[in-house]
DNA sequence: TAGTGGTCTAGACCACGCT
DNA sequence: GCGTGGTCTAGACCACTAT
């Protein structure tokens, strides 16, 4: 256990540990074996268990608190609004947006569909669309396609059941965890339905992200657009 | 040494360092004296030293080469791409824009201004517009608001032989390292000048990004007002 | 060959959360 | 009081860079 391969120990105890995640060996919000018992199983000292540890907290996969324990990163409300939510007012406050849903259908995808979300073009895809409300008032328009083969069932739940936070239950519904994702954004113009369902004229600038997100075993699991209107919103990104 | 206060050692030894930082103790590209020689230094093990210098290294304060040493960080034009240009061409390539600045003036701040950058209602602020091209074409209108009182004679430069990286000259000119920011985005539509610099027609969208940059001491130290077009680019953030 | 950062170990003690 | 993660130490060896 001690041959210096080219990746360091601690990157390869990392990755199967990450596999252990994928596999659903440990589930969300379950507690890990604490670094002792885990650096036993691995045949590594602590410092190197630790160190494969912390770098998955930094990744936010596992959640560690001093004197409880190691657990499994859960997508939990404050998860989404500080790690998936860019948007807060103009003075500055996150809130997590209501959402409607207003149709739900599954189909073949399209070709950047099917590129993006990397599936065969004969996989099926479930599109999602909804409006969401920010302090009340209609503020973004979301069109969501999804692997269908990930999400069976998906495209028989009513559409108006759908909770708020999806990642949620992606993950307690098929153990999908959204692990990390890629965010483009363009000033568009609005389309006439984008006005329709925003409630601006056709024109008004909005500020479009198109979002692919992974899952933990790092292949695409959702491709999201939303449009957002930034008359008393802000979209904020950190620099180092 | 061993007095266990609030902030743990390693926090300690790693706001020391970077108060020698600010001081221009060791300057931009200068080596650190070796891990033995700060810990000893500091009179703390080897490995609290390594702990601080990594943090320094991941918040890109300094770089760390194996076989070479640690330097203080540059403000280069790569750092300038991969840390401070969210922007790419939709087929996913960076290019630093080149730049034509067409005025640059002093004067008293407004009441933003004063906020934002910390400044006192009487300092002098010196602004500076300038209109970047991506791909040969006008994309992008600037307009960049400095503290007057750190940058001293910068209002009787030469405004056509600024450089296209800024950063690096408020580095190697004034000792001001830009080290963090943030940016806040909105969709806007052209305004009549807006439109005649980048040969849009007005109230064409627009994505706005309004970055307030801080330098090593944690001081607000530039505000800046980017217009793009987004046409032919977007601007690209991480989520994990 | 010498000097640097990078990895890995083993062990002591501290701070926190519970019961 | 006990179990957890967090800090700190001391020392060995590896990998890279230069001379």
């Amino acid at each position: 256990m001690d041959r210096p391969l080219a990746r360091p120990l601690y990157a390869q105890v990392k990755d199967a540990l990450i596999r252990r995640l994928v596999d659903a060996d440990w589930k969300p919000g379950q507690a890990l074996p604490n670094e002792f018992a885990l650096a036993a199983e691995y045949g590594v000292s602590q410092g190197t268990m630790r160190r494969a540890l912390d770098e998955l907290a930094q990744a936010n996969l596992v959640v560690r608190r001093q004197g409880k324990g190691t657990f499994v990163a859960e997508h939990t409300r404050e998860r989404a609004m500080f790690h998936f939510l860019h948007l807060e007012t103009d003075s500055g406050q996150r809130a997590q947006p209501e959402s409607r849903v207003f149709a739900m259908k599954a189909g073949a995808p399209t070709r950047e569909e099917a590129r993006r979300l990397e599936l065969p073009a004969l996989a099926r895809v479930v599109r999602l669309s909804r409006v969401r409300l920010l302090d009340g008032a209609a503020a973004i328009v979301e069109r969501i396609a999804l692997p269908g083969a990930r999400f069976p069932g998906l495209e028989k739940m009513d559409r108006t059941e759908l909770p708020n936070e999806l990642y949620a239950l992606y993950q307690s519904r098929w153990g999908v965890s959204v692990a990390r994702a890629v965010e483009r954004l363009k000033a568009v113009p609005a389309s006439a339905e984008d006005a329709g369902l925003l409630g601006v004229t056709v024109g008004t600038p909005l500020l479009e992200i198109d979002r692919l997100a992974r899952a933990l075993d790092g292949r695409p699991c959702e491709l999201r657009l939303s449009r957002c209107l930034t008359a008393r919103h802000r979209y904020v990104s950190e620099l180092v």
